[in-house]
DNA sequence: CGTACTTTTGAATCGCATCAAATCTGGTGG
DNA sequence: CCACCAGATTTGATGCGATTCAAAAGTACG
């Protein structure tokens, strides 16, 4: 990880004050790279600008769970208050990721309330998707967890892969050889079309 | 529904600037009351102090999904910036209910730095709450939900129920037929029991 | 060209949804 | 007080769909 003094993306810029931008660091990072992990103190959380990172739980009996698969935006933003992380953060697909200091970001939250203001409104988004993905995981099959996806999450139906299927599946919670005969199943009934990198849920 | 003036539920009073507290009101509501239906604008936040309320969405399809259960705090809390609710509220138990109207509650985060970061803080408490239902919504077999559930939101395995089973099947995103014949299952095991309203694991 | 990973298909099994029906419960009104 | 009703609880039978285990083929990358 090379930290540079890239441009910062627009939407992170806009998010936070002009004096933070300084103490930001983007670099790229690589595939199985961990960004923190279950028990450590958080220091920095972290903009996804492109590439792919998952939140994830190792239970007890050994078994992992994908809390959150994310493409674009802040993974580990509710680890500002927090003393430990409570889970980990690892990086599936090489990424160009934003580091900010968290210190930094609570200082200048506590003297400015537009941007507290600003991160309230992240926070209510993040609920919100939060509240979709249970909805969707209560869901029985797994047609109807990825239509809800493409659905909700998709741009009028289409619907941008990160790295594959088998990374989806897991953010649905089922196995990828159940979304595999699921997507070429709908293929064939001509519900879904799967061009390079998308998925694109056909309305008939 | 008929308005007193209580005193406010301490954590409440604790959230809540003192200016704000005025603006409560606090009643009773029944079984079967919407405290807010899908579409309509968000004039009031809830903040529940007994009893239990629901967030539903109604899929396209009509199916019902349930995407919070709550028994305790606050409901409707991300609809502070929304321009439309993206569920219903719905009471399913003779609940106590405090309203606080949004438009004071957006107006004093503005002046309050101290009131913004404590709001910031506790919408980072339901983002890691809603992290571990949708881990718990992506395990598999009904038990491993249901121990999940003890595990993370019980006290030492001691969990308590609101309005019986059926409605904690809903949570768990299972038919309520599934979730008794686990619970019957795991008491025949001593893994768990079940007394007046609550339920507790057995570590063995 | 070999290695690691994803994608794909197959077969067997298991757990849950579904449909059905009986019992139990608390609350309501006659 | 009792009959009655709505909803919760419980048990049973059946079928579907996903998991699981296995193995082969495709693909990216050093």
């Amino acid at each position: 990880m090379a930290p540079s003094f890239t441009q910062l993306h627009p939407e992170l810029a806009e998010l936070l004050p002009g004096e933070l931008h300084a103490f930001c660091t983007t670099g790229i990072h690589q595939r199985g790279e961990r960004l923190f992990a279950t028990g450590s103190k958080p220091v920095n959380m972290f903009f996804i600008r492109s590439g792919e990172v998952i939140l994830e739980r190792i239970g007890a009996h050994g078994g992992s769970a994908v809390l959150q698969r994310s493409r674009h935006g802040f993974v580990g933003e509710a680890s500002l208050q927090s003393a430990r992380y409570h889970c980990d953060g690892k990086v599936i697909a090489t990424s160009e990721i934003t580091q900010i200091p968290i210190a930094q970001v609570r200082t200048a939250m506590d003297a400015d309330p537009v941007f507290a203001s600003r991160w309230i409104t992240m926070l209510n988004r993040e609920v919100k998707r939060l509240r979709l993905q249970c909805e969707r995981l209560s869901l029985c099959r797994v047609q109807d967890r990825l239509m809800h996806l493409l659905e909700t999450e998709g741009k009028s139906g289409k619907y941008p892969l990160g790295s594959g299927l088998k990374s989806l599946a897991s953010e649905l919670g089922v196995t990828h050889e159940a979304l595999y005969r699921c997507v070429s199943m709908m293929e064939r009934d001509r519900t879904l079309m799967r061009d390079s990198g998308h998925l694109q849920l056909v309305h008939r």
